[in-house]
Order: C-alpha cells, then structure tokens, then sequence
DNA sequence: TGTACATCAGTGAACGCGCGTTCACTGATGTAC
DNA sequence: TGTACATCAGTGAACGCGCGTTCACTGATGTAC
C-alpha cells in the first residue's frame, strides 16, 4: 500500500508537504472569501490540520500572508516575461508592450485577490516590505520603459511609464471589482483600452 | 452658561449630535488605521461614549459603513461637479475634462481610504449597493462620456470613458498607496499622466 | 408657573464568538550502533 | 537485521483578546395639563 521512497519531493509520509499545503488553502482562502477573512485557523481547518500545526512551518499568520505575495510576485513575473518575449516568436516587435499589458491584466483578473494583496488595498503590510513584491514592481517598471525607450526622449520615460502602468492597474482593478460593464468580451475591451493607452505615446506625425 | 435654544441644528442638549459624532470619528479611524480597524467599540471610545449608545442611531457596524460611503459620494461628487462647471469661468472648454480629472485624484489624494471604501477593496459591501456611490460612480462616467460627445463618434464612447477612468482610478490608487515614485512635485506628474490620457482620444490630425 | 409623565438617548454588565498564539504532550520517522 | 534513541511534525487544551450585539437600567428632555 505504501509507495517507495522516493529522492525527496514525493508523496510525504509523516503527514504532508504541510507547508505548501497550507500556502495552497491560503490562497483558496484569499481567493474566495477576501483578504479579511485569511486566518490561521480557517487555513488550518481546510487542510485537514489542527491550527499549531501551521508554527512549524510559518511563524505567523502574516508570514503565511508574506508567503502568498513571494508566490504572487514569481507567478505574476513569469506571465509578464513570457508575454514580452513572445514578440520573439510572432509578429513585430512593436506589440510586445501590448502583449505585456494584457497579460497584466489577465493576471489581475485569474487571481484578483492575489492581485490586490500584492498591488492593492494600501498597500499591503504583507506586500509592502517584501522583496520579491518589489522587484517585481521594478521589473514591471523597467519592461515598459525599456519598451518605450526606442520610441520617447529619456526625459518623459518616468511620466510615461507611470502613465501606462495606471491604465493597466485601473483597468484590471476595475474590472476584478466588478465597476467596469459587465465582462462579456471583456477581452476585446481591454485590448481597445490597452491601445488607447499606447496611442497616447505614439510618435506625432506632425 | 447655557446658550440660548436654537432652532434645531443646534449644539445638542441631551449628549451630543450622536450621529455626525459617530460619523466623524468612523471616518478618523478608516484614514487613521484602514478599514479593517473600523470596529465599533473603537468609534465609541473616540466620542467618549459607550459602544450600545451607537444603536440608537445605526442598526449595526455595517450601517455607519454605508454611512461614510455616502457621505464620500456626496463630497466628491460635489468636487467633481465644482470642477466640470469651472470651465465657464477662465479659459476654453476643452480643459473641463483634464480640470475634472484633476480634481477626482485631488479627492482621492485626499481621502484615500474613503476613496478606497467607495471605489476600491473589491468594491466594499458597504458601497457595493449603495445608492449613493453607484449614483456618483454613473454620474463620473457620464461627465466623461458627455465631454468626450464632441470629439468622439458615439460608438467609440464606452471604451474612451472606461480607458479615461482607468487612468484616473489607476494613477490616484497608485499615489495613495506609494507605490509611485514619492510624492515631490505630484500635481505636476498627475497633470502630466491626465494629459497623456487626454492625448490619447485627441483626434487625428491626418 | 408647577407637576406628572412619556419619550428617548445614554449606561454597565453580560453573552457568545473566532481569533492568534503558547504549552506540554504524543507518536511517527530516520539514524547510530 | 534489530534495537535505542534523537528528531521533528503533529495534537488537544488553554490563554487572553477585542469584537458586535443584547439586555435591563437610568436619567435627562420636552410635553400635557
């Protein structure tokens, strides 16, 4: 009945990979029933497990808290690098800050919770002073200004990348928070909405 | 020592003006210490009057909630009409727009957890049905939409107010959250990131 | 003007709740010999 | 291969806390006569 052992990441015997156990009902948590409703106990309760357990693995429920945006940030950093490097395999190379923007949003909107933890509600104390949470705010930065700089003079860089990010954080806010219409072909209007914003950076033609 | 009877919005006899004390003390906590920290007990000690007192004005916590989201309608929605209207006393008509746009991040600068009560969190139980801020959220859109009827053919109309809010929501968020570039000459990045919006929808010169 | 009374805004004590966290423990795992 | 033991991941019971809300009350206000 009992499987062999395995290198090191297998089935675990003595009673689970708690620890990724309980960062996966945290984000279930998060998910369904907000930011406020995240407690240790209720975390607990979901995996199967009495609530001290957690202390072996996390030394609070903030740490788990802290967890959850480290894990945001690698998830929500991979997304946007693919996008931007997929202008590698298709078309030009002028749509990849496009490309970028909405798998921004497309992130914001899989995982809206996870979204806000990281980007919103005043700024999480969760988020706030986390690394990986910041350098992912920077790299997110650096992609649209290195994106922009072939086409803006240095000086209007910083505007212009505050600028493009807003379209995006508002947009995706507006829509996970249900004030934007209704989402039927949501798709398509956050494309429309994503190439208003570049058009406001276009190069004038006289 | 007594001052003498006074219509009726008064310096109150029996205690207080309970409500707006409560009010006014509910709206020191969201700024102060977030929304989560909106607790009852705590608005109570802030008056200087027990917590059961608060019944015999709002049915729950929840209700003085709701109170504070409509309040906040109320007050923006008067800066933003003070704003769209002072375009009849200087200059042209076109900066109405850019005038109103400044004018909602100068309130949510303002007032953040306010705006984030009314416009933010996951769109807040307490303003999610409110009468009040779904008035003030139709009515921001309908000074967009209304300003942008000259400029724009009507079918394009949805998406350049919902790409105009974006901007406005996204860059007021960002600011109040610090997670722009620290605060040193503000008004002069936001008007720089409205203008870029502006920019956006200006019609195409060929 | 003075008294009796209804009204209503306040009070302190108490309820039950879920929470984060600590504690001393138990029992399984993996290791040394 | 078998036994003794250290390690460590789990447990239930308990702590103290602040919360929203209810209750029966008190005391001031304003009104009717």
């Amino acid at each position: 009945m009992m499987a062999m052992r395995r290198p090191s990441s297998s089935v675990p015997y003595h009673h689970g990979n708690l620890r990724n156990a309980l960062l996966a009902a945290a984000r279930d948590v998060l998910e369904e029933r907000g930011p406020s409703a995240l407690s240790l106990r209720e975390i607990a309760r979901r995996v199967g497990v009495s609530a001290p357990s957690a202390y072996h693995h996390f030394p609070s429920l903030d740490a788990i808290a802290v967890g959850l945006a480290e894990q945001g940030a690698a998830e929500m950093g991979a997304c946007l690098t693919a996008a931007s490097e997929d202008r590698r395999r298709s078309s030009g190379d002028g749509k990849s800050l496009l490309r970028t923007g909405e798998a921004y949003v497309r992130f914001a909107r899989a995982n809206p919770a996870l979204y806000r933890l990281m980007f919103g509600e005043g700024f999480q104390p969760a988020s706030k002073g986390n690394d990986a949470v910041r350098d992912l705010r920077q790299r997110a930065r650096a992609m649209i200004e290195t994106a922009l700089a072939g086409r803006l003079p240095a000086a209007e860089l910083p505007v212009a990348g505050l600028f493009l990010w807003s379209v995006a954080h508002g947009l995706a806010l507006l829509i996970i928070d249900g004030q934007a219409e209704p989402a039927k072909d949501a798709d398509a209007v956050v494309l429309r909405v994503l190439q208003l914003g570049g058009r406001a950076l276009a190069r004038r033609r006289r």
